[in-house]
RNA sequence: GGGCGUGUAGCUCAGCGGUAGAGCUCUCGGUUUACACCCGAGCGGUCGCAGGUUCGAUCCCUGUCACGCCCACCA
């Protein structure tokens, strides 16, 4: 026994409810992973949320549409193995700690034991304190625990059946030993290496990124003339970029441009500058934009890339990692005049030596016309607030051109919700245009757990790394020593350096499923969950998280991470558009909660379909609480009236027809929710559910009170009161993954044990021939009789003298079998049958005479 | 430029080969002891547009327009 029958209250309320039942689930663990055979486990990758900051409604929606999946596998039977995650790993948490603290890290500093937590919040004004690399990664861990709390709190009322002894984070030590684990792993398999190349960069963060996490923004820039030279010639060339004109390593134009076919293979000299570049030939120039012919830089954009490594072209690099312009003027740079114009570029950044180079190029007369405005798409990191700059730096990557159609074929495997999904991963790894960059130069994240020796004089033997063995894991490079090296030979020639680096988020939440199952920890546990169920996300992480999952699966066990993956949609405020914090028009989530109940805001996440934008419609929560409270009361009525006798059956046509229709319901529901089709099962459930309130309860009220004195042993009675209760409690069930706390709360009226732990309905009754439709027809005559009374401004009360139905034949049975019903519930004195050779059923509906006299209905 | 999705009642959406559906809104009506956080009835649509297939098309095909998203291009 696992909890205390509640009574049947007075007036059932939803309010408070969702309070009591969190506290009581927690206390009972329904929602605890009980072990067991893999076939019998339903396993769910969650997607941990980013704790930086708060959730909003869009987390409520998709984590809404996981929970009803597995509070129906759980009711099915099956031992659902459902954690939640927090992702604290990553650039989101440091800005937020650097902001909310008032902190700067700074990896030079050494640790300080026991340092005081900053004021909160940091003075006005007041500059960043730095502090070093462990004391920012302990505020980090002390930030995000608050932020984690907090969203376990939400979680928790939303109703969310999630085990949470199972939680894990991106940072904990877990996931470091992990995700390290992999790496070396990889390391060793020849599938991750390093590599110095150009590489996109984030200047205001100054780290790497990697493909999948950049974003196009409008841009405004301008096109700038400019003149190139060879003797006498000019050629022009249009640029937005005339900064990088020092950077410029050649002219290059298609193979079949005419205009230009005559300079190939010769060489023009850059303005100002004075350098020579050689004019070439490449199908990736396109005639038809500015000039027709480019200048080549490294870098301004990756088509330069493309070229630099095709045409083997010397590297011209200006812009610093922080990026200004370097000191170092650029190998070919060395004319006086040329030195002297890079000098005032130095130190400059990108903005300010682009104006200096134009005022040069005036100033030479190598600039023809003004510049002229435009907009264009730039690259941009999605977390950043400066355009990429291509800097060349040292750099890990994991390899996934090479198993790009491995990947394909995957994502064939696996099952889609909603399945048009799968053309955006097949596009995403299409496209791949470089292995996967997982290096970050930034604090708060795990370490890439490697060092260097340093030779005699100093210098790292980056091709040599020092590897940990994988029961020394987690390491820090920055602070544990490599073996067979102390700690005071760190730094120095003949000693080691720690990898400064640590890996990118993506490359640790990747490792989810490993993370979760117990991967080389817990082998019972990655037996009995791995590969997993489920995994739910939003579609805008495809080419990340889904992507990534998939690749690390594929590259530590050969397999596919996951069966199913069910994507969500997004949401959007009223006017269709997607909902974000800048708009200013995101709800907070527990106020909706109190407002209009857990389970109300849950039907409206329901109503989402995988992978449909859903508009923020507090209308539907409306209706969401009017269903939960009209079940409340529903269950209250039903119940109200004594149990059924031992010996009772269904007798009656109409008990008969109710019951064959809910099976009809339940078999649906099944099919649907087995297949992600939450909505519609809702859909399904609820239309019947209203029709056994407003018709069927009506019909049997009188039936099941049992009117005459004998009534108790009225097989009619005993029909209805079993038909009721056998309803209810199907109904009940149906609703429960979705309404979780109203379905609980009215189940624990007549049950001990929780709603949520007791078996699916099954169709199981035996139902008599022609019974189906006796509902359908009490329904259509109940609503001829409703409307002869509305028609003529009449109360549902006011009796009928007569109620003359015609139609087929074969009615006849029928209609006698519910005239009991039919007569209470419309408070008719006669019913009368003619059978006619009408198709359908017409109903001429008396009233009784108290004004104005006769009304009829067809129908 | 390529791909995907969506266009059905004022609103939110279901239906996807056989007489247009639900809820909300709106109008009218109802002190019916499960529920006024309620109940009943009604108004409301040439199913984006144009062709085609079919006995028959909202549903299938072709084209087209509009909106949204993803990807690519970014000299």
């Amino acid at each position: 026994m696992s909890g205390e029958t509640r009574t049947v209250p007075e007036r059932p309320s939803l309010d408070g409810l969702d309070q009591v039942w969190a506290d009581r689930w927690e206390r009972m663990g329904t929602y605890r992973y009980v072990p067991a055979g893999r076939d019998e486990v339903f396993s769910i990758d969650t997607p941990p949320p980013t704790v930086s900051g708060s959730l909003h409604v869009g987390h409520v929606f998709s984590y809404t549409h996981t929970d009803i999946v597995a509070r129906f596998q759980r009711m099915c039977g099956k031992h659902v193995f459902y954690p939640m995650g927090w992702d604290d790993n990553g650039l989101p948490t440091e800005r937020r700690v650097q902001n909310y603290y008032g902190v700067r890290c700074e990896p030079s500093l050494p640790y300080v034991p026991d340092m005081p937590v900053p004021d909160v919040p940091p003075a006005k004004g007041a500059k960043p304190v730095d502090v070093s690399r462990r004391n920012f990664v302990e505020l980090c861990e002390r930030l995000t625990a608050e932020d984690e709390q907090a969203f376990e709190h939400v979680w928790r009322r939303l109703g969310l059946s999630v085990d949470w002894s199972l939680t894990y984070t991106t940072i904990g030590e877990r996931a470091e030993r992990v995700s390290q684990r992999s790496f070396v792993r990889l390391l060793h398999a020849g599938e991750a290496y390093q590599a110095e190349a150009p590489t996109l960069w984030d200047v205001g963060f100054r780290t790497a990124v990697a493909q999948a996490e950049l974003e196009d923004r409008e841009h405004a820039g301008a096109w700038h003339r400019i003149a190139f030279h060879a003797g006498g010639q000019l050629v022009y060339v249009e640029t937005t970029r005339p900064e990088l004109l020092p950077a410029c390593v050649a002219l290059i134009a298609h193979p079949d441009d005419e205009r230009y076919a005559h300079l190939f293979g010769t060489t023009m000299t850059t303005p100002v500058f004075g350098v020579p570049v050689p004019v070439l030939a490449h199908p990736a120039a396109e005639p038809d934009r500015g000039a027709g012919i480019a200048m080549c830089c490294t870098f301004g954009d990756l088509t330069d890339v493309q070229w630099w490594r095709e045409l083997k072209l010397p590297a011209r690099a200006i812009i610093g990692r922080d990026g200004r312009i370097v000191a170092q003027a650029p190998d070919g740079l060395d004319s006086e005049p040329g030195l002297a114009a890079y000098q005032q570029l130095v130190g400059a950044t990108v903005h300010t030596a682009k104006e200096r180079v134009v005022a040069m190029l005036r100033g030479t007369g190598d600039l023809d016309g003004e510049p002229t405005k435009t907009v264009r798409p730039v690259k941009f990191y999605e977390k950043g607030d400066k355009p990429l700059e291509i800097v060349s730096s040292r750099q890990w990557f994991i390899r996934s051109i090479a198993h790009q159609d491995k990947l394909l074929g995957r994502g064939q495997e696996l099952t889609w919700h909603p399945s048009y999904m799968r053309a955006r991963y097949e596009d995403w790894v299409r496209g791949l245009n470089g292995d996967w960059l997982i290096s970050r130069q930034r604090y708060f994240g795990v370490p890439v757990p490697v060092w260097y020796p340093l030779d005699a004089a100093g210098d790292p033997a980056h091709d040599e790394p020092i590897v940990p063995a994988e029961d020394t894991l987690p390491v820090d490079p920055s602070s544990a020593c490599p073996p067979g090296y102390t700690e005071d030979q760190r730094g120095v020639p003949g000693g080691f350096l720690g990898d400064p680096d640590v890996m990118d988020t993506w490359a640790t939440s990747s490792l989810s499923p490993q993370i979760v199952c117990g991967w080389e920890e817990d082998a019972e546990r990655y037996a009995q969950t791995f590969p997993m169920d489920l995994r739910p996300q939003g579609h805008d992480i495809i080419r990340t998280w889904l992507f990534s999952t998939v690749l690390r699966a594929e590259l530590e066990s050969g397999t596919l991470p996951w069966r199913e993956v069910a994507l969500s949609g997004w949401i959007l405020d009223p006017d269709r558009k997607k909902m974000s914090k800048s708009k200013g028009n995101v709800v907070t989530p527990l106020a909706l909660l109190e407002q209009f109940s857990s389970d109300a805001v849950r039907y409206w996440a329901a109503c989402g379909r995988p992978g449909t934008d859903t508009a923020f419609d507090q209308g539907k929560m409306k209706i969401g609480r009017r269903l939960a409270t009209k079940l409340l009361n529903a269950s209250k009525f039903v119940l109200g009236f004594p149990e059924p006798a031992a010996t009772a059956s269904v007798t009656e046509a109409l008990d008969w027809s109710m019951l064959t229709m809910l099976d009809e319901v339940v078999a649906q529901a099944t099919t649907q929710l087995e297949r992600f089709e939450y909505t519609a099962a809702l859909e399904r459930t609820e239309r019947f559910f209203w029709q056994f309130c407003d018709d069927y309860l009506e019909l049997v009220k009188d039936r099941a009170y049992g009117s005459g004195s004998d009534s108790a042993a009225d097989p009619a009675t005993q029909s209805a009161r079993l038909a009721l209760r056998s309803a209810l409690s199907v109904l009940q069930r149906l609703l429960a993954p979705f309404l979780p706390f109203a379905t609980e709360e009215a189940w624990s009226w007549w049950h001990n044990e929780s709603v949520h732990t007791s078996p699916w309905p099954t169709t199981t009754s035996t139902a008599q021939p022609a019974a189906d439709v006796a509902l359908a027809v009490a329904s259509e005559v109940i609503g001829a009789v409703r409307k002869a009374k509305s028609d003529s401004k009449r109360s549902m009360k006011h009796p009928v003298e007569l109620l003359h139905v015609h139609g087929p034949a074969r009615y006849q049975q029928l209609l006698d079998s519910i005239s009991r019903d039919l007569t209470y519930a419309g408070n008719i004195s006669e019913i009368r049958f003619d059978p006619t050779d009408a198709a359908q059923l017409i109903f001429d509906v008396e009233l009784a005479q108290d004004g104005p006299g006769l009304a009829s209905a067809r129908r």
